[in-house]
DNA sequence: GCGTATAGGGATAAAATTCACCCTATGCAA
DNA sequence: TTGCATAGGGTGAATTTTATCCCTATACGC
């Protein structure tokens, strides 16, 4: 078993949010199921840069933290799909957001200084 | 000199916005920034769980990428001020919505699953 | 039988991030 | 003189996070 080391800071507001959505793709996720994405295989073919078995950590856990519900249709093969709680739906004015925020410079990244080099 | 591994995915607003705002600090010093604090000094007293050390680099990142400005006065002691870019401010929106969508639970934990165990 | 698709998990390696410690330099106060 | 405050950097270890690889199980088509 994993024992943490380093507490978290869940002091602030910040910390508490970053807690919940602070994994690489758990705010493409989140996305990704708002705009309509529901099963595994198709969130893992939005996104082909992450490896299957983070998404599956990444979806259990804001499972555990409340955000989605896994809904297990008991048929085979396996049909697994997810949907936004409540919870996960207060988090959307955020995540789309955060989303047009940086859409902004995904065509002009010259426009965030230091970017266009790693570009 | 360090050297990449694993591209960074900047194919999606998410992905570009959490390059800029993806430290454990970052998104805590826009917002201290923002409420006034300026010095370096200032920052740390109010993140006392971070590093010094941590807290300098992820500045110096913060500057780098444009959002916030350093201002240095020739004085002795050393004097250091920053100040929050228009790109910076830009980030405010956000920012700020993510500190009060956790500041929610900051006073009832219970209404976050699981997150009840790790307090 | 073999390959594909579905969904998931365990174990371990690799990478990225953060921490801890030591160093520079100057002025002021006790 | 010693201690404190200011601001910053270099280095290597510790910690956390991701990635990689291999495993289960079932139905379908060829």
């Amino acid at each position: 078993m994993y024992e943490r080391k380093i507490p978290k800071n869940l002091d602030c507001g910040m910390g508490m949010t970053m807690e919940i959505i602070g994994g690489k793709w758990k705010p493409c996720l989140i996305l990704n199921i708002h705009n309509g994405a529901k099963r595994p295989s198709e969130l893992q073919r939005l996104n082909p840069l992450a490896s299957r078995r983070v998404l599956t950590v990444q979806l259990k856990e804001l499972e555990e933290h409340g955000i989605i519900n896994r809904v297990v249709y008991p048929v085979l093969p396996p049909k697994v799909e997810y949907f936004l709680t409540d919870l996960g739906k207060s988090l959307l004015p955020m995540i789309l957001l955060m989303d047009e925020w940086g859409a902004q410079y995904l065509s002009k990244p010259e426009e965030l200084p230091k970017l266009k080099k790693v570009i």
